[in-house]
DNA sequence: ACGCTATTTGGCCGATTGGTAAAATAGCCA
DNA sequence: TGGCTATTTTACCAATCGGCCAAATAGCGT
């Protein structure tokens, strides 16, 4: 296995990952008809606001979601809800 | 969430997790065409032998290959060769 | 039995993960 | 400004992960 080989499974594996959990499982299907705020999405996940925050930057810098504040709230947003035909 | 939903998120992400490595990424890839054995998939992976063999427990118990012992050797093999449609 | 090869298992250790609580940050409104 | 709400960040802790090495296990041939 060369050095591009290794860097692509690395890649994938860096995405895969950020998908390798149950809470966010939840978010992702949560987000597929629309976006939502994380005080939705944690009520939602039945977990604490700043687990649900973490998991979702955790996201956000896997390129999975995008978020855009407005006002007091921040929304999340699947930057690509092809993301579903991953199931 | 109920109790149901939280049980096949955590389904689901067992199985997401197991692949979510890219040496297992590269091992899987790998047999894709066909069973191979323990040492050439280490030395494919460029790994210690012991690395590869937990990395292969690993996905066994994730179902996502299985083995089969002939002489010396372990063959492993996709359970279900349709998991590159995963990416 | 012995020696050799292939594989798995166990121990160890440093790094990462996931969760919680508290503090910090940010925006709105009075 | 101060108070309230939404969110993120920080610190801390227990648990898991991944890799390496050595030991254990298993099968084959002599």
């Amino acid at each position: 296995m060369d050095a591009l080989m290794r860097n692509r499974y690395e890649a994938r594996a860096r995405v895969i990952k950020a998908l390798a959990h149950p809470t966010r499982l939840a978010l992702v299907d949560a987000l597929v008809r629309r976006e939502r705020c994380v005080c939705d999405l944690a009520k939602m996940a039945g977990a604490d606001m700043s687990t649900v925050s973490k998991h979702l930057s955790l996201l956000r810098s896997a390129g999975i979601v995008t978020d855009r504040k407005r006002g007091l709230q921040v929304f999340y947003q699947l930057r690509c809800p092809c993301i579903t035909n991953f199931f």
